[in-house]
DNA sequence: CGACCGATTGACT
DNA sequence: GTCAATCGGTCGG
């Protein structure tokens, strides 16, 4: 039995939820994504909260041109270029004025993978968990690229909808976030448990 | 304006 | 396990 309202759009009040409350919750709803005429999906298993001054670690350590999108109302779109390679994207949460985000870090593809496998420019012959386990290699799978930054979420080709469940605390694994050089001993990094899905193994 | 540095990835030992 | 690619953001001079 399917979830009612699956697949359609986020309340607006869900993006207005402090960080680490809201970026649990994340996990096992669907990024939708429309591409030309294809639309596509994959349901958000890794995520990471990043918070305002008070995190060392986060863009909105400092207000600048750069992370002013993540003051923006909860439901905004950052997305900003990783290592001159790849890009990132997160979900801007909290009121207007309130800097932070969550970075969505791995997804599971649904439907068909024709599209994720020529987005990524893989070849059919590797494995389907190399399509979105990682934050760059989710955005080239889903075509998110700077375009979409400072966009909001349910607006205009990408949305964040409703999945199939939800994750109780126990389905739920939480570690240090990867990837950073300070605050590394912050446990703000959320993951569906036992997902194949996942940026790297358990541990 | 020059220098440094990443919320990463893929190739390679 | 190691390491280079690559470039916009940020900051010091």
């Amino acid at each position: 039995m399917k979830s009612p309202g699956l697949n359609s759009p986020v309340p607006d009040a869900f993006f207005l939820q402090p960080c680490l409350e809201l970026a649990p919750q994340l996990l096992g709803k669907r990024l939708w994504r429309r591409q030309g005429k294809v639309e596509l999906l994959a349901e958000i298993v890794e995520v990471e909260a990043y918070l305002g001054e008070r995190d060392p670690a986060s863009h909105a350590f400092r207000k600048t041109e750069r992370s002013s999108v993540m003051f923006e109302r909860g439901g905004a779109c950052y997305v900003y270029l990783s290592y001159g390679m790849n890009y990132c994207m997160n979900v801007v949460t909290g009121k207007e004025g309130v800097g932070e985000a969550v970075l969505i870090r791995a997804a599971a593809p649904i439907g068909a993978l024709d599209r994720f496998y020529k987005n990524r420019g893989l070849d059919r012959s590797k494995p389907a968990r190399l399509l979105m386990n990682g934050p760059g290699k989710l955005t080239q799978a889903l075509g998110i690229d700077l375009k979409f930054n400072r966009t909001r979420y349910g607006e205009g080709d990408l949305a964040i909808v409703e999945g199939e469940r939800s994750y109780s605390k126990a389905d739920i694994g939480r570690g240090r976030r990867i990837g950073i050089s300070k605050a590394t001993e912050w446990d703000y990094r959320f993951w569906v448990k036992g997902s194949p899905w996942l940026s790297r193994k358990e541990t």
